[in-house]
DNA sequence: TCTGGGGTCCTAGGACCC
DNA sequence: TCTGGGGTCCTAGGACCC
């Protein structure tokens, strides 16, 4: 918890539905509901004219269907077009300070302590009006509800308390009034199996967490989460805003409109899904080295099976086979309704094709799935993306480099020598100049406080 | 026609190593 | 003669977030 209200929240009203009502003037002030619109969807955002009749985020869509009135407009969902309007709020964020932590595509947080702003509450109240409008203007109407206080949790909490379109500045000093009074499950990390636990030994609101001792806590929802429930109590956070937090998995699943029990089919679909993530991950130019299956039977159980590879990869025939493998020994039986395929442990080593950038055109791999609306085109990856030793490096006066990837979004990189402190971890843009220096042959990228490979 | 898809973090047990 | 202890890696699952 700092002296100043210095960390700003972000959270855009019903995203997605409000991006469809201003490219679709037709569908302004009528209930939209943006989501999976098959058999077994859910709802992704609904508009706050259709959550009037009821329909909640997560609800399945047959049941927001039931709520809603005849008119109510059933999306697919263009996220290409909801990526574009992000990035532009997002800049606007930028201009405001470096420290920009987007959460989702409509959430992000700023750190307006490491910008040049006066941070006194009727500062921060004039800033977060004048942010507000600028939102608007540059978005073509999109509404945002903005949180201004001490510590992320506050600012968090604020952007939550006036919806939609609202603004809330806790002044220092006033965070456990506004905190203690609120029911539990408005904190972070409380979801419902911690809600359901904390209200059977009698906790309601935050007022009632704050009474409970560290030992009750920890014993409840273990060491890290009951000391975080006991800190967050007493709106003591000091959590950093960070601006780039590093790619930790890359994965594809899909819930069939059947369940599915032909292996034959399944393996089509294990290849299908191997090669977008393969296709994603080169994007960025990672690989990695544990392959994970995820399926889901029909009774909703769900599993995850995993190998890890003695080498890193991003190859979609490898990472098939090897999740082919892992759903023949998991099986099939009774039919499964959902599959995933997931690659972790990820490095910035790309196996076999550093030097051998032309290898064709990637073979079509989303044939067989039909969005209801179609995706735009991803932009093609500029080769000087790829990342090999010797190329694309920068250092500062701790030792430390980096690189800049795309396809993940930006992507930090920190390379290691063997003695060397790692310092702290910058980003670079693409149009960086310094992104040309070379780098000591005989250092390792490191990713994710793991050691990537030798290339 | 109940229950998406993309992630992150944490825990816990066993293997293995020193 | 008796039964260490710490650290890391791997696997699996659970909770949570947007």
């Amino acid at each position: 918890m700092r002296r100043e209200a210095s960390i700003l929240h972000l959270d855009l009203d019903a995203f997605f539905a409000a991006v469809e009502q201003r490219d679709k003037p037709s569908l302004r002030g009528r209930p939209v509901v943006v989501g999976g619109v098959g058999g077994r969807g859910v709802v992704a955002t609904a508009s706050y004219e259709a959550r009037a009749y009821g329909a909640r985020s997560a609800m399945s869509t047959a049941e927001a269907r039931r709520r809603c009135p005849a008119g109510t407009a059933f999306l697919g969902g263009r996220f290409a077009a909801y990526r574009r309007t992000s990035d532009v709020v997002m800049e606007l964020l930028r201009e405001l300070s470096p420290l920009v932590e987007p959460a989702s595509l409509d959430e992000a947080y700023v750190d307006l302590g490491a910008g040049d702003h006066d941070l006194s509450v009727a500062g921060v109240t004039a800033l977060g009006r004048a942010l507000k409008e600028r939102i608007a203007d540059a978005t073509g109407g999109v509404t945002g509800s903005v949180g201004i206080g001490t510590s992320k949790l506050m600012a968090k909490i604020g952007s939550d308390l006036d919806k939609p379109d609202g603004l809330v500045v806790v002044p220092p000093g006033a965070e456990l009034d506004v905190l203690h009074p609120l029911p539990v499950t408005r904190l972070g990390g409380v979801g419902p199996a911690t809600a359901e636990r904390l209200h059977q030994i009698g906790v309601k609101t935050v007022a009632d967490l704050a009474a409970k001792s560290l030992t009750d806590l920890v014993s409840l929802a273990g060491r890290a989460h009951g000391a975080g429930l006991y800190a967050l109590a007493r709106a003591e956070d000091d959590r950093p805003v960070v601006p780039d937090r590093g790619v930790k998995s890359v994965s594809h699943e899909e819930t069939f409109e059947r369940d599915l029990t032909d292996l034959v089919v399944l393996g089509r679909e294990i290849d299908a899904m191997a090669a977008r993530v393969g296709k994603r991950l080169r994007a960025s130019a990672f690989s990695g080295r544990t392959v994970t299956l995820k399926l889901r039977r029909y009774d909703f159980t769900t599993l995850t099976r995993s190998q890890t590879l003695p080498q890193p990869t991003d190859d979609p025939r490898h990472i098939a086979a090897t999740a082919r493998r892992l759903l023949a020994d998991a099986g099939t039986s009774g039919g499964l309704r959902l599959l995933g395929v997931g690659v972790s442990g990820l490095s910035v080593y790309a196996q076999g094709d550093l030097f051998s950038e032309d290898d064709g055109p990637e073979p079509a791999d989303d044939a067989d799935t039909a969005p209801a609306v179609p995706e735009e085109p991803e932009p093609p990856v500029p080769a000087e993306s790829r990342w090999w030793p010797g190329q694309d490096v920068r250092h500062d006066e701790h030792g430390a480099g980096w690189v800049w990837g795309r396809g993940l979004g930006r992507v930090t990189v920190r390379f290691e020598g063997p003695t060397t402190d790692p310092g702290p971890v910058r980003t670079l843009r693409a149009d960086d100049p310094g992104l040309h220096a070379a780098d000591p042959p005989d250092w390792r990228p490191v990713v994710n406080g793991r050691a990537g490979s030798d290339a």
